[in-house]
RNA sequence: GGAGAGAUGGCCGAGUAGGUCGAAGGCGCUCGCCUGCUAAGCGAGUAUACUGGGAAACCGGUAUCGAGGGUUCGAAUCCCUCUCUCUCCGCCA
């Protein structure tokens, strides 16, 4: 197995149709920075884009030098080539080897002050939407709706983690003998609710909501990595192989939005919806001490994960499909949560507005996300470079990419077995699951 | 892992003794004509990105024949490296 550290980073940029891709249009940026900059301080992070505005003309200055030299180039080397007694041709010959140097100084300056603008841009995070509520952190996110009433229990409901381990469901000892902390054996009944739960996702999305089912590798390259924006700012929180330059997914987001890559859609195909189970791999660096019990954050988790791609008109009434889509499934399952639209400074990186699903915990006494929906606007298909033509004729235009878990799988275990957990320690299991529990009632 | 073949436009497919090739031809598609309807037929058009000019329509420049580099006044065509695909052998779920 070979590894070629050296060809690492310039990979990032080998891409065969669209080169060097501009997160933010540069154009755009170009001319309305001040905007941009004010907006994307709502996030929070302040973002200096004033080194921006000097290296854009410094690459456009180098260019127009460099291409007036070849357009020179150009027309000399077809007066040589209709020349018929090649001799003749030694002092252009001469010429044109001394621009021909000079062009080579001017590419290589322009790709080095390209590789910076680009490493810059990459760095920047997305626009928040107008409608995205300005605030600071998770304290000042709004909460859209709430769904169901969370239950009164005549006992004190417990935590996931003690149901499970006295069901024998869930091992978390042994889990962590495997492999080590936050990874978890699921047992028996455990391993087939699951499973159960997998299934039923991707029958609802497939056979109700017509999502297009899809399962892809659940590692990566840098490029794909780069096009949903994991990187070049997180690579922290990945998993990356040894001996080959891929990484394992930390969301089947990654390799199902790099489906179409580098491609031009039919107009007429849009809106695309494709639903994906993958298992997600997280370091979950920084959250040391956090949710140390139970499944709440693993290593290694499964998720049933929406996609869609759309023109820009129809992109939020699809984000508002797609989350009723997600929310569906615990509407079905008959669990309580809350929808909270997240403000400017709790937004992921590459999204412009996102719906966080929130499922009532009893055992903790406290609702938690079990889904992220989000629309990443042009961003993503910027960088990964994913286009459609609207009309036969006309010029493609970027699409908007969106996506969100439909639902965490792991996540939806711990809220059924809070919400169905009964006096006696045993755990119903809700109706609609029961097809694909084999018809068990009850686990215990 | 060993041996060989290949990578050209939406698709198929020419072009490799370097020159006017962004690239023949066909299919598809778009517009127009024709036609009682359909089919066939005729004509025109049909890549992308960056960049200069323009309010715009549009006009000009540069680049792109898997990717990167080299030789040359000039490369789809020659040389080197890499990636991917296919065939055969080995190995393997």
């Amino acid at each position: 197995m070979t590894n070629e550290k050296s060809n690492v980073k310039e990979s990032i940029f080998r891409e065969s149709k669209v080169k060097a891709p501009l997160m933010l249009d540069a154009r755009y940026l170009r001319e309305n920075l001040e905007a941009v900059e004010a907006r994307l301080k709502s996030r929070g992070e302040g973002v200096d884009l004033s080194g921006f505005r000097q290296l854009d003309e410094r690459r456009r200055e180098l260019l127009q030098q460099s291409e007036s030299l070849k357009a020179l180039r150009n027309k000399v080397t077809e007066e040589i080539s209709r020349l018929k007694d090649k001799s003749q041709a030694e002092g252009q010959k001469a010429q044109m080897r001394e621009v021909s140097q000079q062009i080579k100084g001017l590419d290589e300056s322009l790709r080095q002050v390209e590789e910076e603008l680009q490493n810059f841009l990459l760095t920047v995070p997305n626009i928040p939407n107008p409608t995205t509520p300005v605030g600071r952190s998770e304290a000042d996110n709004v909460v859209a709706r709430t769904w169901g009433e969370p239950g009164n229990y005549s006992f004190a409901p417990k935590p996931h983690w003690e149901i499970g381990e006295e069901l024998g469901i869930l091992d978390f000892e042994r889990g962590a003998k495997l492999t080590g902390a936050r990874f978890t054996l699921y047992k028996g009944q455990g391993a087939r609710l699951e499973r159960a739960l997998i299934n039923f996702m991707l029958d609802l999305h497939t056979q109700e909501h017509n999502y297009i089912e899809m399962l892809p590798p659940f590692m990566v390259n840098r490029e794909s990595m780069t096009g949903t924006g994991q990187l070049p700012k997180f690579e922290d929180d990945l998993f990356h192989l040894e001996g080959v330059d891929y990484f394992l997914i930390p969301t089947a987001e990654v390799p199902i939005t790099n489906i179409h890559r580098s491609e031009i859609l039919k107009g007429s195909d849009l809106p695309i919806s494709y639903v994906a189970y993958t298992p997600c791999f997280r370091k979950e660096a920084g959250s040391y001490g956090k949710d140390t019990r139970g499944l709440i954050r693993q290593h290694q988790f499964n998720k049933v994960e929406l996609v869609k791609f759309t023109s820009p008109e129809t992109s939020y009434q699809e984000l508002e499909k797609l989350l009723g889509n997600a929310e569906e499934v615990l509407r079905r399952l008959n669990i309580p949560y809350r929808v909270v639209e997240l403000c400017t400074g709790d937004i992921g990186f590459s999204s412009a507005k996102t719906f966080d699903i929130e499922v009532w915990l009893p055992g903790q006494n406290c609702y938690r996300e079990i889904s992220s929906c989000s629309n990443f606007e042009d961003f993503q298909a910027r960088r990964a470079g994913i286009r459609f033509r609207p009309d036969e004729k006309a010029k493609p235009e970027y699409v908007h990419t969106l996506n969100g878990s439909g639902l965490a799988v792991g996540r939806t275990v711990v809220a059924v077995l809070e919400n169905y957990q009964q006096a006696d320690g045993t755990v119903l299991v809700p109706e609609a699951l029961r097809p694909y529990m084999g018809g068990v009632e009850k686990i215990g």
